[in-house]
DNA sequence: CACTTGACCTGTCCGC
DNA sequence: TGCGGACAGGTCAAGT
């Protein structure tokens, strides 16, 4: 989505802003007026699983999506009545979930929407970002060059007495590792989810690293696992879930063992999903 | 401090 | 067709 929106918005200049839901943009209309209203997007960024818009106000747009947010771009002349081949999966904005939406001088529009209204969009001075508890907390970002097995392996054994699905999915431990991906690198690596950290071998740290690197860029490559709620800065789907080997596959076969069907059950309060045949659990 | 559970919301699906 | 409950890609605060 990042790289999305930075080929997108990276030039255009704020013209107007609406509000829906106050959550979803809790600052003061007079921050909006002076430091929004007039701003040029410079930059599109991300850390972990927020998306930074900097803009030439020295101000950025800091925005968490959670689980049912969406921010799609529209141009001036987009147009998705009846029979655009779009329309099936958005159709005309604003619509009844749509919390903000940006309008700039070219006539292009960007919109978030939220079903849930459990994700935000906020205005903060640049400076104040890394000062964000989120941010202060957040673990490494696992494709950064200096994140080796052995880095992964040192921030996991913080956890080391609670299972390795929890630990993944901490993001103080390691940044931006979400339910889907957690899944799909306990696969990878043979590693049962409710194995608890500190049972877990050097060869499966190691394994779990390279699923975990692996089942990241795959994605990435693949637009991301948008599907019902999520779509990409343009309003297109991101097709990772149709690669993946068992999230959401419960009662289909695991790609490795034919005749072994993928389960689901709950670890760490979530849903989760494994071949009972490769991911045992041994104490 | 480490760890787990409920809350924040809306919509959909499933069993009765 | 209606109704209650469980569930959904994520954090937080409050609990033990």
């Amino acid at each position: 989505m990042r790289a999305g929106l930075s080929r997108l918005l990276p030039g255009l200049a704020v013209r107007a802003a609406d509000f829906d839901w106050p959550k979803s943009f809790p600052n003061a209309e007079a921050d909006v007026q002076q430091f929004l209203i007039g701003a040029k997007v410079i930059a599109v960024e991300r850390r972990a699983k927020v998306l930074l818009i900097e803009l030439s106000t020295k101000y950025t747009l800091v925005i968490h999506l959670k689980m049912t947010g969406q921010l799609v771009f529209r141009s001036a002349k987009a147009s998705f009545g009846a029979g655009h081949p779009n329309r099936s999966l958005i159709g005309e904005l604003p619509d009844k979930s749509t919390r903000v939406t940006l309008m700039f001088t070219d006539g292009s529009r960007l919109f978030f929407n939220d079903q849930r209204k459990f994700g935000w969009m906020r205005l903060l001075p640049n400076a104040e970002v890394p000062q964000l508890d989120f941010f202060k907390k957040v673990g490494p970002e696992p494709l950064a060059a200096d994140f080796t097995w052995q880095a992964m392996r040192g921030r996991l054994v913080r956890r080391s007495n609670t299972n390795i699905k929890a630990a993944l999915l901490d993001q103080t431990v390691i940044a931006g590792v979400g339910n889907i991906y957690a899944d799909e690198s306990l696969w990878g690596a043979k590693i049962h989810p409710a194995t608890l950290v500190k049972n877990l071998s050097t060869r499966q740290f190691h394994s779990l690293y390279d699923e975990l690197v692996y089942v990241l860029k795959l994605s990435i490559e693949k637009g991301g696992s948008t599907d019902k709620n999520y779509v990409d800065a343009e309003g297109r789907h991101g097709s990772y879930l149709s690669f993946a080997r068992v999230f959401r596959r419960e009662g289909q076969a695991c790609p490795r063992h034919p005749g072994t069907l993928i389960q689901k059950l709950r670890v760490a309060g979530r849903g989760t999903h494994i071949c009972p045949r490769c991911q045992r659990l041994k104490h």
